[in-house]
DNA sequence: TATCCACACGCAAACGTTTTCGTAAGGTTA
DNA sequence: TAACCTTACGAAAACGTTTGCGTGTGGATA
């Protein structure tokens, strides 16, 4: 088991000292091309890899991002995920993923760790407990310590920095005009409770949809739903007896079960009932009916994210404090479960 | 904007050596009570945390596991992570995930950066590629400087070290034989080209059953799909006209896909066509009908990979190497998609 | 008073790099 | 031959830690 090799033993093996050997690797016009190319080739011999840890520390910087979202498993994450990849890879930077699980603590302890060394700047979702708690001082301690933040999808207005999001309002806006456009009068929506900031902002947009089309919202078609691991009987609760003609689900889970129930109920899709989601996921696009749904376009976000955050690692240091919010644009994606 | 707070500093500012903050912090008797009063409460007013670069440099390991995927858009490989994480947040390591994107060129550049001083040992699941070149010089090498690694799922048989996955062949076979208990007699299989060694078990296993069965397999009832993401034109030009009463699928896609394609047929599920699929994500669940399927145990086999490779970071240095295959239980979940 | 022992702290090395600066040897110029 | 310039290399500091060991001070002991 050959251990791997460093600067001293090369230099102890050719007989030079550890800067030769430095500078050799690096082409360096000082060291005579003799001495360059036996190094060189040792050094490939012994496949020699500079140790990032020691040039971390050197440069203190890591070229390395840190993602901290709310799951891991979340088809929506995930694709983020991807798009930060493509642009990391592209310049250079590594990238590290934690998931939060959702815990404040967890969220607190994974920034902390990676902030203190690990990575030189965050792409971060925060954890619902975060949102709900309201408490904030692991980010911005993190950010007075000199390193940005980028935040996106469950973002905090209350703070101050780079920021990528959808406008969920307005997708949600365009997913009820659909439904509205298409006749339908009565509508449900199937939401999150408020201290999710996006599930919120939909039902905001659900809101202003049905006002601008002067119907009145009827508190008995609007669900919150608490838990989502059990939404399958609060939406069964809600939909039984209820007669809508159109519901609109703030995320894929919500409308498939949605679907799943109305079909017990022997009710048609898209005939008796409409349904739009939020999200285009691997659920809608693969369930039958498949679902027309409003697309977070989660790549892109994870693309505009990244590229605000290397901006700003690689930007002058002391140029004046500057934060921008890019917004997404969302799109209908018109599939089965709305009628034509 | 306060920039991070070293050790070096607090010396500096309490007039004292490096040697005393570091001691004192450590709670070390060799520091007088009062001066160890005076550097703790310093500190916390400062929120001074340790370097992670520095102590890595120091200890000469990261406390960190590298998890490397082919595709990080992928409920499976996402459930193994999460056990992963889970493990590994217990015992206080950190994890890097990168995704090859299946491109062996992207497998080997992840891993060679994270084996040169960013983690300390690896899990992983080999891309498409790299099991079609055979090519693992770079798995060897990283091996070969005493960077333990972890293969799971897609393996490769021929190098030496620990592996977790789930016994493919009998899995299928299961899933076939619970076709033929049912009275299935003319099982289709959708599966994958042969160089994928998950694919090529779980079709040998359906083979095995039919045996079992004294059914002869037929040529025309297995399809090798190419190009996943044209499966639903393969597929549909495989069922064309043919007369099965069952399928397996060696996937959720191909079997969704195969679903939705016999109900634009006209067949009904499971009364004309039954259907097992493998792997227990999340479209398994909740398609209409829901697929009986073959769980992979994906958490499971993160969190016994993660076991395997923190207990060889931690044993003794020379200890004879030994290394073990964990195979992880598959379950039928009978669902739907097979009449009872 | 000379010796010894705790006590409380500092020095320095080490981890693996990069880079600035210094310098010896040899050659060139005046 | 003295002054100077190249060439080719080495020494050392720095990044932030930890830790073994050395050491000065003061009090207790003989």
């Amino acid at each position: 088991m050959k251990q791997k090799v460093t600067l001293k033993q090369i230099a102890k093996e050719l007989d030079v000292s550890i800067s030769t050997v430095s500078k050799a690797l690096k082409d360096s016009v000082e060291i005579s091309l003799d001495t360059r190319q036996k190094v060189k080739a040792f050094a490939k011999l012994y496949n020699y890899k500079p140790n990032n840890i020691a040039l971390s520390l050197k440069n203190r910087k890591t070229k390395t991002i840190g993602i901290i979202i709310p799951e891991i498993v979340h088809h929506f994450f995930t694709t983020v995920i991807g798009g930060v990849e493509k642009v990391a890879n592209e310049k250079g930077y590594n990238v590290i993923i934690c998931s939060s699980n959702n815990s404040f603590d967890k969220e607190v302890i994974n920034l902390e760790m990676l902030a203190s060394g690990s990575a030189d700047g965050f792409i971060l979702s925060v954890a619902k407990e975060t949102q709900q708690k309201k408490d904030y001082h692991h980010i911005e301690e993190t950010m007075s310590q000199g390193m940005p933040v980028v935040l996106f999808d469950r973002i905090i207005d209350e703070l101050v920095c780079d920021k990528v999001i959808i406008d969920d309002g307005k997708g949600a806006q365009t997913a009820t005009n659909h439904l509205l456009s298409l006749g339908c009068k009565k509508i449900a929506i199937l939401t999150t409770v408020d201290y999710i900031s996006v599930g919120k902002l939909r039902t905001n947009g659900y809101l202003r949809a049905l006002r601008a089309y002067d119907i009145t919202a009827r508190e008995d078609y609007i669900l919150k739903i608490e838990d989502i691991d059990n939404c399958e009987s609060e939406i069964s609760d809600f939909l039984e007896n209820k007669d809508v003609d159109a519901i609109f689900a703030v995320n894929e889970l919500f409308a498939v079960t949605a679907a799943k129930i109305l079909d017990e109920q022997g009710k048609k899709i898209p005939d008796d009932v409409s349904i739009v989601g939020f999200t285009d996921g691997i659920l809608s696009k693969h369930f039958i009916p498949s679902l027309t749904t409003i697309s977070q376009h989660g790549e892109e976000m994870g693309i505009r994210a990244a590229k605000l955050l290397i901006d700003k690692l690689e930007g002058e240091e002391d140029v004046p404090e500057e934060y921008k919010t890019v917004i997404i644009d969302t799109s209908l994606i018109q599939r089965q479960s709305t009628k034509k």
